[in-house]
DNA sequence: CTGTATCCTCATGGATACTG
DNA sequence: CAGTATCCATGAGGATACAG
């Protein structure tokens, strides 16, 4: 108990932004869209019931940035963009199945405790 | 590849905010710190750069309501005031714990990808 | 279908100073 | 030591309309 913090610790954290955007509204939810395999722009939108297209696309252009996403863009008609996860992009699905499972199992918890103040 | 989507995946995420404030500057910085045992306000403070008295208040109160974070202060003078994850913050330490490795581990792979762009 | 272009709101959080 | 009190900057994200 108690023992020294170590600092080494927050050395990941330490940016005045996080190195990938984990805190933001819809990077999480678009790793988890993206899990089963490659989708489309509207098979996005529709989903992320409320994100709208301006903002989906900021998004998707930071996570292809960080490398996370590729997008396929294919010259067809009517145009086809297909998006998936990179093998990096992947990497974060086990992590972050973690969060997804805690706040499932505790949501119950923190609601009672809400409304009980 | 390419299954449907589990619509319950984001059961726990479609509130309009999210019920932890885990995308927040603060509040998973704050878990990791008190995860070897309570710590002072000032001892919050100062490993936690940058953070301003008023946010930090700010943070704890939410963290206190949600039931993560106990506030203890001892009728001394000079006045001390302890804070401690509860049972119930504890829980995050794990999940947490997923996240913070994923980024210790892929840093560097970022730094790259993002040099390269 | 897959986006862009504008405009705008609003909450997070920072700066600074002060108090019991 | 442990906060409060003000004031303010910023930018993520939303609304709406339009374009290739």
């Amino acid at each position: 108990m108690t023992r020294p913090l170590d600092p080494d610790l927050f050395a990941a954290c330490d940016d005045a932004r996080p190195m990938i955007r984990i805190g933001d509204k819809w990077t999480t939810k678009l790793v988890v869209c993206l899990r089963d395999g490659p989708r489309r722009f509207n098979e996005l939108l529709r989903p992320l019931r409320g994100i709208t297209p301006k903002v989906l696309t900021e998004s998707l252009r930071a996570m292809e940035r960080d490398g996370l996403v590729v997008r396929t863009a294919y010259a067809e008609n009517p145009p086809r963009v297909e998006y998936a996860l990179t093998p990096f992009g992947r990497t974060l699905l086990e992590p972050l199945a973690a969060i997804c499972t805690w706040t499932a199992q505790h949501q119950s918890t923190l609601n009672e405790v809400r409304a009980a103040s």
